[in-house]
DNA sequence: AATATTTTGCAACAAAGTTGCATTGTTGTA
DNA sequence: TACAACAATGCAACTTTGTTGCAAAATATT
């Protein structure tokens, strides 16, 4: 895996550092969206709160994460698929918020519906988020 | 105007306040969504902040306005259409967010799609929110 | 009009995010 | 491998954003 990794971060012409590293591994592993608070907790020990900061807009500007947008103040990102190129995502995918416990999700088999917007506007991302109890919460 | 903003709160069992008469006539007036920051801006000399926080949190609980989720850390509120009642919103119209300026506005016109989700997976609120140039700043 | 209830402002605080700069780590080249 | 050039990190100081308790003021109820 660290193999992987030190791969996206050649690709996108970023120096291989460990904080890098640490929170790329840290997406990798959890599979799901994290916000920069979950980031925080699982490496506080190991990075100053800065330098996760200015990792994740690095990430997000190489295309690397993309952000989920929230009505909660905590913006979350998550590892975009191979096409995302820099400053331009593809990530035509619904995300899913768990109300109970907080969990975001990348669903990969549902694609975002197209949408016809009135004139003079013109749509540049689109995201679909929805919010209920997952399958791991349901009882 | 002043006589429709009484009704609301009076409606939604509210005290009327001069502090909830302004932010609801903010509202009125703009006609877009409006981010706690720019309710600030636009009253701090006559309220506290904490007022506004409260405020905003009040009329969302008793279902008057409404949250957009958005990739900024700073959540949008819009007013709601009448059937929104207290603690069960009913936004199905998608929400547009300008790059340039900044603008939210709710696109009645379009209605959210349904979505199916995987199962386990019980969705309780969809967000659409779309972002790109709005009818404003397009050359 | 008088009292009960709610809302507000203030203060103090906690959390989240930003910036500049010296130090450390990484990369490419000899 | 060692060196110079460059980029990333940590620290400190700071700004902004959000929260809480409580006394004072405003609103509602009778």
């Amino acid at each position: 895996m660290q193999a992987k990794i030190t791969e996206i971060l050649r690709k996108h012409q970023l120096s291989i550092t460990e904080a890098r590293k640490k929170i790329l591994s840290l997406f990798w592993e959890t599979g799901n969206a994290l916000a920069h608070g979950d980031i925080e907790q699982k490496s506080s020990e190991d990075f100053d709160r800065v330098t996760i900061y200015r990792t994740l807009q690095t990430f997000v500007e190489k295309g690397i994460i993309h952000t989920i947008p929230t009505s909660d103040n905590s913006v979350r990102y998550a590892l975009c698929k191979d096409e995302c190129a820099a400053g331009h995502h593809h990530d035509d995918h619904v995300h899913f918020i768990c109300d109970d416990c907080g969990t975001t999700y990348c669903i990969d088999e549902v694609s975002v519906p197209k949408v016809k917007l009135p004139k003079g506007f013109n749509a540049v991302q689109t995201d679909l988020v929805i919010s209920g109890t997952c399958n791991k919460c349901e009882q």
